[in-house]
DNA sequence: CTCTGTATCCATATAAGTCC
DNA sequence: GGACTTATATGGATACAGAG
């Protein structure tokens, strides 16, 4: 789906046709799962902040300017959430704990692997894991994330050089690919539904 | 000393303009 | 239209400075 469909399916959103929103949440769900998590978050607590992020996302869509920059739009608030949600509680999680790595096998089962490679992007500093999770799970541009996350485009370009050096020595082996920290299929449903459901609910709140 | 941010240089990719 | 050149944008890497 291409930013010209996004577009597209904002204008049936902002026309009336609500349900169309879900198509975009599904698609996006990963890339803010990941934004959630970089920033330390417990998986359960993302959820969360994903949840209040589509349903403000969706609250402001009539006044994004843009319809082609949703992605980044929604990603900003996103962030904004997470800013938000860390200066609620000061939250230390099981990654910020996590143990040091383990030492690689080649031949590890799949799932293993990947398990793996998580925990080896989340012992990252936070800094360094957001900038390398938005660029590299992510796929935005060094000008995006500067933009994003509010840092100097400097600093991003060097905190994904040190990132990926600290992650070199135990990166060789594997691609990152889609699967890494990805938002499994089912719970994007769920959320999709308790997202749209929450929609509807002030619709009509706001229509009787 | 370590960590973090800034400045700078270099390489590559892409767009725009010009010429045949 | 295609080939070539130039300008601009983007990203990678390194050196250096300041704070703690």
């Amino acid at each position: 789906m291409t930013a010209e469909q996004d577009a597209e399916l904002i204008q049936q959103i902002l026309a009336g046709d609500r349900e169309q929103y879900a198509l975009l949440m599904r698609k996006y769900n990963t890339m803010l799962y990941r934004i959630g998590r970089a920033y330390g978050f417990t998986d359960a607590d993302t959820e969360d902040i994903m949840q209040e992020t589509f349903i403000q996302a969706y609250m402001q869509l009539h006044r994004l300017r843009r319809p082609r920059a949703f992605q980044k739009w929604l990603a900003t608030i996103m962030v904004r959430m997470c800013y938000q949600a860390q200066h609620r509680a000061r939250l230390t999680t099981s990654w910020e704990q996590a143990p040091a790595s383990s030492t690689f096998t080649p031949n590890m089962e799949n799932s293993d692997l990947k398990h793996w490679l998580e925990q080896a992007i989340l012992q990252l500093p936070q800094a360094y894991r957001i900038v390398f999770v938005m660029k590299e799970l992510n796929g935005y541009s060094i000008r995006q994330i500067a933009h994003i996350t509010g840092i100097s485009v400097i600093n991003v370009k060097v905190r994904l050089f040190r990132a990926r050096q600290m992650l070199r020595q135990i990166l060789t082996q594997a691609q990152v690919t889609d699967e890494l920290l990805a938002f499994e299929a089912p719970r994007c449903e769920a959320l999709a539904d308790r997202v749209m459901k929450a929609i509807r609910g002030a619709y009509q709140q706001l229509h009787v």
